[in-house]
DNA sequence: GCATTATACTTCGATATCGAACATTTCGAT
DNA sequence: ATCGAAATGTTCGATATCGAAGTATAATGC
């Protein structure tokens, strides 16, 4: 039954690496989103735009997509749950109509001040099964991956 | 504004490395999954379903759910929807009437074998930033963080 | 100035994803 | 044999996520 894939050593190695890597990043995610989502009822999403907007201010949507590397229509609706849930709030900017700056509200800022640290925290936890050294190899690593990606004509 | 955050170096160093890993990640699956919907009008976890039965043949979707990383709701959802498109079929298993046994369709089959090669090829050009060297360090770098993260007490 | 093109955002339809609650079936302890 | 715990799946309600299509506004080219 196990028909194995029969690749090029080259292929077989580059989807082994891969396949760690796309585990890896889910298993670790998974655990922060579970820890978000049962202490402060936030999602992954949620917490990433918060974040954005408490460490570099306000921007409009055009720039979170960016940041946060997802989709406008995305966006919006992380956006819109926001706005709903009273942590953000879309103005106007007056020199370009077209957008939407968002800011954080007074109770977001609150919000994202006490949930930060414990989230660092947990990160710095998580990826405390790597040395020092190690973690340093891995944001090499990835940066490397993830430009070229980005860049990868499709 | 840009308000920094103020933590301990083995904190901005775990979060750096993090924010590395998940955005590397997230660029590489959806070059994948842009190229999959749009050739193949398949999502990354129905391949993942297709794959994992293609080279380990039929399984009940509790084991699906562990080769895949996914809830069990999720296999669920996703299993119906290849099952609609003709994919997939579920079994009955005589000795465990709880079980469903998940098989791949002629037409499945056909699919995959199709579609494997070309996601591998692509998958090996993605990974192809990195030396072989790199890809396996990176595998190793992976392997580790994610089995810690699994064992994680929470 | 006007038409074309580009940008910012929203809406829509589809799939993914989770956890909680549920039903069914199996297993274990007594 | 029975009762309670564990395992397998499904359903439900919520959020995420994408691309395509649509609206509004701005920028560009002539």
């Amino acid at each position: 039954m196990p028909t194995r894939y029969q690749g090029s050593p080259r292929e077989v190695q580059a989807l082994d690496a891969y396949v760690k890597l796309a585990r890896a990043t889910t298993t670790v995610i998974g655990r922060l989103n579970q820890r978000l989502q049962h202490d402060h009822d936030l999602t992954e999403s949620q917490l990433g735009v918060l974040e954005a907007l408490f460490h570099l201010g306000p921007m409009p949507q055009s720039e979170l997509c960016r940041k946060i590397l997802r989709s406008g229509s995305n966006v919006t609706t992380v956006v819109d749950n926001l706005e709903r849930a009273g942590l953000v709030r879309r103005g106007a900017q007056d020199d370009d109509r077209r957008v939407r700056v968002v800011q954080l509200t007074a109770e977001g800022r609150r919000l994202i001040e006490r949930v930060f640290p414990r989230h660092a925290a947990r990160v710095t936890e998580l990826m405390g099964a790597l040395t020092r050294d190690e973690q340093r190899e891995l944001g090499r690593l990835c940066r490397k991956l993830g430009l070229a990606a980005a860049d990868s004509t499709d």
